[in-house]
RNA sequence: GCGGAAGUAGCUCAGUUGGUAGAGCAUCAGCCUUCCAAGCUGAGGGUCGCGGGUUCGAACCUCGUCUUCCGCUCCA
């Protein structure tokens, strides 16, 4: 079978039992929007808390806050997500390429600038020692018109961006004669601008300064309560503040199931420390981070680093942790390294002064910061995909299995008496009402008992525990384990400590 | 947005040159009482993604549209 069409078996499974569903199912969907359903929501809950665990009970200096959604338009300018998510598009219509119309006008001036360069090299071998280059490059006919050339263009699409000109935009893509780099031709669509937050007003919609963004992110509501957060929780640094919270963005194109969704949900911790001490401090999140998802079992061979080395204007060091995801290795969590960037803009956007006293050094600075951001949804996809197995056994009989760890399956124990008789089913219902405090269970007395195993095997859970007809004489019932499909006889009172044991999420913190 | 593939029952899929919609599994009721999905009987469930067109007649031909998957593109 081929990857994809496993991927293929993966999403329809997820729907069957109840995982994922696509958004307003009932109305044909919507593109890119997916609902968890009954099993997906108990799994992303055990991931949230595995996170926030991780993050807040780890380590006494980091603290969790939820912040609103909708926040000040003002915020969204001081990021730079006004600006830097606004992209001007353009199509070639032979090639069916799609590029950045300002990117492909740079290209332009860098050839031209390269023309400049080529002449000046002429220049020397022409006038040898006597080369003198300034003199050179400001006389010299040629270059002198590909300067002007040069600023032309830089003016023109700079007023073309500022005013929104899309038209203009377009003109000077024709008049710079610029070709498709594939199709070599001029054949261009008209330049559209792709806004890739979402809009909507607040109160009185008829005035412009009600429009609000959905956020993009949800790394902002933790900068603009960095002043409440430290002074109320009297936090020193280096400190951290943790959250977990849905973030939309316009995509173009949304794909690859739940992997690049317009409504998504992210973890975010921004860990804030004194300027000078930023690279030590990215290193060891950038290790604790893996640990943290090593420590789910999915393998070391399904992760890898991925250190940008082109960096975003802010930062002086980003690394994405990348998944093998049935689709290849794609970013999973980002580790940024942000300087005090954001914190400084919000300074001056705001007014206010944002800064910390350190009492060591007797001295006020806007902290540095590094930032961890991981996707909930791809961490659910990459669990799901992971987990997803179709194995072959040995009765030449196939089961599907979702191996997911103990800890984060979203049912512990399922409690099965092996008939409908009242004499067992009583036994079970005993069972249940000692474990269903602690666990989620699931409790199923219709079918075959080989049947429900499989029902269970299908969404994952660890452990099933089997009632039969020596349970009522000697107390015991069957344990039959998801993975190895081993069964073990032991006492009813043994349930509970074995499951806990088990399924605690101590298992995978204590790892970190 | 472009190109390719697909959309028929909850799921997986048949459906011949156009002639009134099928199977398996699942669900429900009952029987059976089973330790790894396959026993028996019965029942419910679909305006064939949606909307036009051609035709006496469309799941099938045609046009449009929506959704999904793959590739391109984009990606703090």
């Amino acid at each position: 079978m081929t990857q994809e069409e496993l991927f293929k078996n993966l999403i329809a499974h997820t729907k069957e039992y109840g995982f994922i569903f696509p958004s307003s199912d009932i109305y044909d969907g919507l593109s890119a929007v997916y609902d968890y359903g009954q099993m997906g929501s108990e799994l992303k809950n055990n991931i949230k808390k595995y996170w926030w665990d991780a993050m807040t009970k780890l380590n006494e200096n980091i603290v969790g806050i939820d912040s609103a959604i909708f926040m000040h338009p003002k915020i969204w300018k001081a990021s730079g997500h006004v600006d830097a998510f606004n992209d001007p598009l353009i199509d070639n219509k032979d090639s069916k390429k799609r590029y950045r119309a300002d990117v492909l006008l740079e290209d332009h001036i860098a050839k031209i600038e390269a023309k400049i360069e080529k002449e000046v090299e002429k220049g020397k071998k022409k006038f040898g020692d006597a080369f003198n280059e300034e003199q050179f490059r400001a006389t010299n006919p040629n270059i002198q018109r590909n300067k002007e050339k040069i600023d032309q263009i830089k003016t023109k699409m700079a007023d073309a961006l500022n005013n929104n000109d899309l038209v203009a935009l377009k003109q000077l893509i024709l008049d710079c004669e610029i070709v498709d780099p594939i199709s070599g031709t001029r054949n261009w669509t008209d330049v559209r601008q792709f806004n890739l937050m979402f809009s909507t007003q607040l109160g009185n919609i008829s005035d412009e300064s009600g429009i609000l963004y959905l956020r993009p992110e949800t790394a902002q509501g933790i900068f603009v309560n960095f002043l409440n957060v430290q002074k109320s929780g009297r936090m020193k640094i280096p400190f951290g503040i943790a959250q977990i919270g849905k973030a939309f963005r316009n995509e173009i194109v949304a794909r690859q199931f739940i992997f690049r969704m317009r409504e998504f949900e992210q973890m975010e911790m921004q860990f804030f420390v004194r300027p000078g001490e930023e690279l030590k401090w990215f290193e060891k999140w950038r290790e604790t981070r893996l640990k943290w998802h090593l420590a789910i079992g999915l393998g070391r061979e399904n992760y890898r680093y991925h250190d940008h080395e082109k960096l975003a204007h802010y930062a002086n060091a980003a690394t994405d942790i990348e998944f093998n995801f049935p689709f290849g290795f794609k970013e999973l969590e980002g580790i940024h390294s942000r300087t005090d960037f954001d914190l400084g803009r919000h300074q001056e956007f705001s007014g206010k002064k944002i800064q910390y006293f350190d009492p060591e050094q007797n001295t006020s600075y806007i902290p540095y910061v590094i930032e961890t951001s991981i996707g909930l949804d791809r961490t659910f996809l990459a669990l799901i995909s992971a987990a997803y197995k179709q194995e072959k056994l040995e009765n030449g009989e196939e089961r599907v299995v979702m191996k997911f760890h103990p800890a984060l399956a979203p049912v512990k124990v399922a409690v099965l008496p092996l008939t409908k008789k009242e004499e067992l089913t009583a036994v079970a219902q005993k069972i249940m009402q000692e474990l269903k405090f602690d666990f989620n269970c699931q409790y199923e007395e219709k079918d075959t008992i080989g049947k429900r195993y499989r029902r269970q095997d299908a969404i994952g859970t660890p452990y099933c525990v089997t009632v039969d007809f020596d349970s009522i004489q000697d107390g015991m019932v069957t344990l039959r384990e998801r993975d190895s499909m081993s069964q073990e006889r032991v006492p009813i009172e043994k349930i509970h400590p074995i499951v806990e044991n088990k399924v605690s999420m101590k298992r995978l913190l204590e790892q970190i």
